[in-house]
DNA sequence: ACCTGAACACCGTTCAAGT
DNA sequence: ACCTGAACACCGTTCAAGT
């Protein structure tokens, strides 16, 4: 990549993640190219697709949870890793209002630049929830697909200020549904002191 | 309301109820008027905003909540009553996609075509709640505004085409986080033979 | 009273023309 | 190689002009 391109690329990205963090991610593309100071046509030539501008966004934050979850598997109990991974799975799609949306249709459509990252999340979700199935700390009536869609709709709820204030506690009572033999006070933030 | 007025309105209504179920809450106002051969002011005058249009398009739908959510508090034992309901809000709600999401930013803004219906939809829904807890069918550390945030997070599920398909089983799960002592299988639609 | 549609300020997306 | 911005086909919203 050319020098000069290579530094359009990250100025939209910086001015992108500005933006999207304040107007969500239906943001207008053309804002985001106007205050990055290029050409409407640069930024799709770096970011073909909305997805595409997202997942380069969203990038970072999807690699630390990968490697958390890699960590919790060992470093953790099964039913605290997973609690804990979730928690971070839906702070991290929470820094960004709307994006669960885009990263729900992302799950269905393997061309959408999001795919993959999705799959991978939904992937590590799994095998946290298959651990604490098989020692009994978990439902065994639900899979992956059920997890990513309650961390995906506990993230939306994040989004939506009439419930944001709730989210901890709506957090609670269905991480409660989902491990058993907990108590749902177990899954606050703060643990009592 | 002048006849001719009455008819636009009507027709108005219609057109919407199909392009929305069609494309929608986010549809465009400007397509539906021209389906519906009428001016863009002509919509804007019946419908002042998009809420307004959405509101009108659920009021049956709503009303018919309110009505089985009376019928329900004495025919009904109140965990039945209240998963029972909770389950037609959801269908309710699932007949226009992207509606629980105008609903949602009513309930916060006073000012909103669709604030009244929601309060009451949740006032319902408190009563209902509350009565199971009365009884010790229901968690008691929610109140109808979890009630609600669970619920329209189950009507968000059901819009996104990787969930639609569990959303059935998804609701169990959260409905078994709601009631106490019941297995999650008590919560399927159609129960077993 | 009610209706119409042009006008305005925005979008997303593409692509010929430039360097 | 890369960048630009005009062009096109859309929006939502308002409001002067018509009947």
């Amino acid at each position: 990549m050319r020098a000069d391109a290579k530094k359009n690329y990250e100025n939209i990205l910086e001015v992108a993640s500005v933006v999207v963090a304040k107007h969500g991610a239906d943001a207008s593309l053309r804002d985001i190219a106007r205050r990055a100071g290029v050409g409407l046509g640069t930024l799709y030539r770096h970011f073909p697709t909305r997805e595409a501008l997202l997942e380069a966004l969203l990038r970072a934050g999807f690699d630390e949870l990968t490697a958390k979850a890699r960590e919790l598997e060992t470093a953790s109990s099964p039913d605290d890793a997973l609690v804990s991974w979730l928690r971070d799975v839906i702070a991290c799609a929470g820094n960004y209002q709307g994006v669960v949306a885009a990263m729900m249709a992302a799950m269905e459509d393997t061309k959408s630049a999001l795919h993959a990252s999705c799959v991978t999340m939904r992937t590590a979700g799994t095998r946290l929830l298959t651990r604490a199935q098989a020692e009994g700390l978990a439902r065994t009536d639900m899979d992956g697909d059920d997890l990513f869609s309650l961390a995906a709709a506990l993230a939306w709820l994040g989004d939506q200020p009439s419930s944001a204030p709730r989210a901890e506690h709506l957090f609670s009572i269905i991480a409660s549904a989902i491990l058993t033999n907990r108590a749902s006070s177990d899954f606050r933030a703060q643990p009592p002191l």
